[in-house]
DNA sequence: CGGACAAGCTGA
DNA sequence: CAGCTTGTCCGG
């Protein structure tokens, strides 16, 4: 039971955090006697008759006096280091998440044993590429740096990683994807140098080692997002690529954002940090300064992107497929089709008095899923799951119009037009369906760029859908679909990749941005907007949600310059002028008990 | 979080 | 008043 040191000498006490989020509270274990422990160290309590895992704080702490001590129950292994402990304590703070769940992500996916060496820290002065752009982001102390889709970043990595391996230090690069942090570490191995590739994979599996590598030896170290918390005792430097991806910021709440905490985290360390995009977020250009190529360059590394518009088509063809959509589908290249909606029908209206097929329950316009033989399927409702059969509330006719399509529907129409197999990928399409790997026309949701990496042709066939949607990032990230769809046309066709947008705004500033190649004109419009609306990032927001939102919310009070707005739908609104003024207010707060869900940053409103 | 223990409800 | 649910507290 307790401790098997003897009673004489001092017994070595350490400062603990339970890996258990609902405890945020520190506790004292005594350590036993020849037992070696670090700060940031994983290792195991019994806490309160249960042994859960815990991560170290602090050495030789003075405990409280009067509490009688336990003795740690085991040293698992290596942990995050100081450094990243401090890192979780601020992201704490900055999302207003509890320490023990940034730890998970940091701690080693497996149990790591290993010996540091001696740690030299080299910064090192970036030598020069050759490159006058790429030498002005290298030496950008909080550099952001505007490149077209088309642009081959690995020259800047190369570089970035070359001049700290010069210098005995890290760099710490992020991409959105696993996929590409294994891509982007393979072609950097093949260039010498010794790199880790954090990109979990579950415990117990090579990503333990790929951890240990990063805490001693790695000159680099790639990863998605979790790497942001991997570790680098000899951070030289830090880039982030495609900083724009919403991939970078957790669904779940906390909801931490890696290209904030990298920057946080090259700050602490004073070092430089770059983040790259063919699109900058303007979270990134408030954050650092823009390193821009010229115009000429920057254009020329956008393929063309024609804007079509669907107020003067065809009616014959139907508001979803223009003569040139229906030049491309006939002719021999690849060509991805992107329609935001699954199943057949979204909107209903009845053929005989025109009208809108609602739900009986609630209310919301109905629509049809399945792909059944010929008639019509029963009416689904995708607020409350209601069906009922396909038949008109006002007059009982059962014939509707498909005033807008899904994916399936426009797969069939497509099907016809191109006169040859069309496969259709949603989320729900299984990753290895051979359909995917030999159709030359696709139709799919968003998802359908994720899954084909490369095409000669990317057609949003209706795009006012994201460009009108009623979310504060809409242009933002209608932009960057577009962008992500020019990259995967430029990967596949070069010079000669099209990516056609099909609208009914033709003007609106993501078109005409996209269309000249200049992501300037965007944040040109986009940037007043935010600012005459109060959005981020021309202020700091949270919006407070689940069952204990009351009991937070009514906690909080009125802080100076934080306005609390709501609840709508059971949620409030927090608005500062700035995340210091927001994080200090929700610090303040003591948590209720209860489910609840503090979402600072929010990607939707 | 999850166990411990206290305070409340039910039924014979 | 046993037997059970529900709530509150606390962990070294």
């Amino acid at each position: 039971m307790s401790a098997t040191a003897g009673t004489a000498g001092r017994q070595r006490v350490v400062r603990v955090l339970p890996d258990v989020p609902a405890i945020d509270k520190e506790f004292d274990y005594l350590v036993p006697d020849g037992v070696a422990v670090h700060v940031g160290d994983v290792v195991r309590i019994e806490l309160h008759g249960r042994r859960v895992g815990a991560w170290v704080l602090a050495l030789d702490v003075e405990p409280e006096p009067g509490v009688v001590l336990k003795a740690l129950a085991k040293v698992s292994g290596r942990g995050p280091g100081p450094e990243v402990l401090e890192l979780a304590e601020w992201a704490a703070w900055r999302w207003a998440g509890r320490r023990a769940s940034f730890l998970r992500t940091a701690a080693p996916p497996g149990v790591a044993r290993f010996t540091t060496g001696t740690a030299s820290t080299g910064r090192g002065e970036p030598v020069p590429t050759g490159d006058e752009l790429l030498d002005r982001a290298l030496g950008a102390g909080r550099g952001v740096l505007r490149l077209g889709p088309a642009a081959d970043r690995y020259p800047l990595v190369r570089a970035a990683a070359l001049a700290a391996r010069g210098a005995g230090g890290q760099t710490l690069v992020l991409c959105p994807s696993v996929d590409e942090a294994w891509g982007l570490g393979r072609r950097l191995r093949r260039e010498g140098l010794r790199v880790a590739i954090v990109a979990s994979d579950g415990p117990g599996s090579a990503a333990t080692g790929e951890w240990i590598h990063a805490a001693t030896t790695a000159q680099v170290v790639v990863g998605s997002r979790a790497a942001a918390w991997a570790p680098a005792p000899r951070l030289a430097r830090v880039l982030v690529l495609d900083e724009h991806d919403e991939a970078y910021q957790q669904e779940r709440s906390p909801t931490w954002h890696a290209r904030d905490v990298v920057a946080e985290r090259a700050r602490r360390a004073g070092v430089p940090c770059v983040v790259v995009s063919p699109c900058p977020s303007l979270e990134a250009l408030a954050w650092g300064e823009l390193v821009e190529p010229g115009r000429g360059a920057e254009r020329g590394a956008w393929p063309r992107v024609e804007v079509v518009d669907q107020r003067e088509l065809d009616p014959g063809l139907g508001p979803l497929f223009s003569p040139r959509l229906v030049d491309l589908v006939r002719g021999d290249g690849r060509v991805l089709c992107i329609l935001n909606r699954t199943g057949r029908a979204r909107l209903l209206a009845c053929a005989t008095c025109r009208t809108i097929a609602r739900c009986e329950v609630c209310d919301a316009a109905v629509g049809i899923d399945g792909v059944d033989d010929g008639g019509l399927g029963a009416l689904a409702c995708g607020r409350c799951g209601a069906t009922r059969p396909p038949v008109c509330l006002e007059c009982g006719g059962a014939r509707f119009k498909n005033l807008r399509l899904g994916v399936s529907r426009a797969r069939e129409e497509l099907e016809a037009l191109a006169a040859t197999p069309v496969a259709e990928v949603t989320a729900t399409t299984a990753p290895e369906d051979p359909a995917v790997a030999s159709a030359r026309v696709l139709v799919g949701t968003e998802a359908l760029l994720h899954r084909v990496p490369r095409a000669d042709a990317v057609a949003f066939l209706d795009m006012d859908q994201e460009l009108l949607a009623l979310r504060y990032r809409t242009a933002e990230q209608a932009f960057a679909l577009v962008a992500r769809a020019a990259r995967t046309v430029a990967r596949g066709a070069g010079r000669d990749g099209r990516v056609l947008v099909q609208t009914r705004t033709p003007d609106h500033p993501v078109l005409v941005a996209a269309r000249l190649g200049d992501p300037a004109r965007l944040v040109a419009s986009d940037l007043p907007l935010r600012r005459a609306l109060g959005l981020p990032p021309a202020t700091a927001m949270a919006v407070v949600s689940g069952e204990a939102a009351p009991a937070y919310v009514d906690a909080l009070g009125h802080p100076l310059d934080v306005r609390v707005q709501g609840p709508l739908d059971g949620a409030w609104r927090l608005v500062a002028p700035d995340h210091r003024t927001l994080c200090d207010a929700l610090a303040a707060v003591e948590r209720p008990p209860g489910r609840l869900r503090i979402e600072v940053d929010p990607l939707r409103l």
